[in-house]
DNA sequence: TAAATGTCTTATGTCGACATTATAGCATGA
DNA sequence: TCATGCTATAATGTCGACATAAGACATTTA
């Protein structure tokens, strides 16, 4: 077993982004060093280095001499997240769907299955955050292009599930929700790559306006 | 005038691109911080700084405990980022052809011919780095979306143009150069946007492929 | 001889302190 | 009343120092 040896400052990122997800700090309120610093008594250094990260992550803005603040996202912003997001998704599941085997098929036949369990029993969102990951990471199962998932993730996934929490949760039905996805993936087993990108296209775009507009 | 107040860090950051991009450091070289803060006869924070912003553009690779070295780019880790590059870019200037006045095409043509001369005089491609980069910020000149522009050069213009930056110089013959991006142009000035798009896929595929394969 | 153990050196992660800069509140003057 | 300038406060950017961990080398042991 190999046992991560986990810095401060990684620490500190993945509280503060809990911390934006579950609203005490809200889009546009500073962050300060010297307060995060005393509530987790540590000294300021791993704190500036997690913001720095966070920064990079695009969950805080930075103004030199004026300090950081969690991101305020315009509708645009989130839009054109989206869009990105969609775009390399959609590019990279249409590129890899000739590859796939009966057995990916089935990996995401049993996604879409649990999401429609959840679909049937949840009263909000909260338990799909991790089928609808791993639906979109199942899509992209056999897409080689690792650089092309991690920055699909980075340009939406990231911001709008953090920064967006609360609105996230409320965005459809459970079951609209899961229906939603068991579409798309009727187009991957139809091996339709040109409907699969538009859905996928269409999917985040959908999701993307909702977010913006509330 | 906006007078920017630059700090320690980002022109640290500055400096050591340049460090790599002129072979004073090379890939798979460790960064010691000790050993710059002496060179720079500034403390470690600031070099600590630098460094973080580096790893996140992908200059730079970091374990915890053991330092950080700059990266050592495997052939898939540049042709996956030349792909990036190229979906985004494809799918920037797709979206926005219908957009383009008859300015916006002559802004395109005078590149073109720009680059045309510099093929005529040049011995490498020093002279077209930044021509290059005219180019492909003017196909996007009609594209709204901010974040793809962006996400775009961090795939693949950072990377390739500082860590493979003399095998970039000696990709093609400059006129070569000059005349592969009038080919894309004819396809923009045609606004035909499907041609585009293979192309602009095609054109960073080849780029990728011969960076790659020295 | 090769493997294992111990020692020494160097670099990292973290700390506390300081100077500088931005911000808010108050005072001053038109 | 509003604009301007001053003062006090607090946060940032940078510094130098230290403890710990990693890597190199020498030493022991089998």
């Amino acid at each position: 077993m190999l046992l991560k040896k986990e810095t401060y400052s990684s620490q500190v990122a993945q509280i503060i982004r809990q911390m934006i997800r579950d609203g005490q700090l809200r889009q546009g309120d500073p962050v300060k060093e010297p307060q995060l610093a005393a509530r987790l008594s540590i000294s300021r250094a791993p704190i500036r280095e997690a913001l720095q990260e966070l920064t990079y992550e695009g969950l805080v803005t930075s103004e030199p001499q004026k300090g950081k603040r969690v991101r305020l996202l315009t509708d645009k912003d989130i839009l054109d997240s989206y869009d990105v997001g969609a775009i390399l998704e959609a590019a990279g599941v249409a590129d890899s769907l000739g590859d796939w085997s009966e057995d990916d098929m089935q990996r995401l036949r049993a996604v879409v299955d649990d999401m429609r369990d959840a679909g049937r029993t949840a009263t909000d969102l909260s338990a799909m955050m991790q089928l609808d990951d791993r639906f979109h990471a199942t899509l992209l199962q056999r897409c080689e292009n690792v650089r092309l998932t991690e920055m699909a993730r980075l340009s939406c996934v990231t911001i709008s599930k953090v920064l967006c929490y609360k609105k996230w949760l409320t965005l459809f039905s459970p079951p609209g929700f899961a229906e939603r996805h068991a579409a798309i993936a009727e187009a991957v087993y139809a091996r339709d790559a040109a409907k699969v990108e538009a859905m996928l296209r269409h999917h985040y775009r959908e999701i993307g306006e909702r977010i913006a507009s509330r």
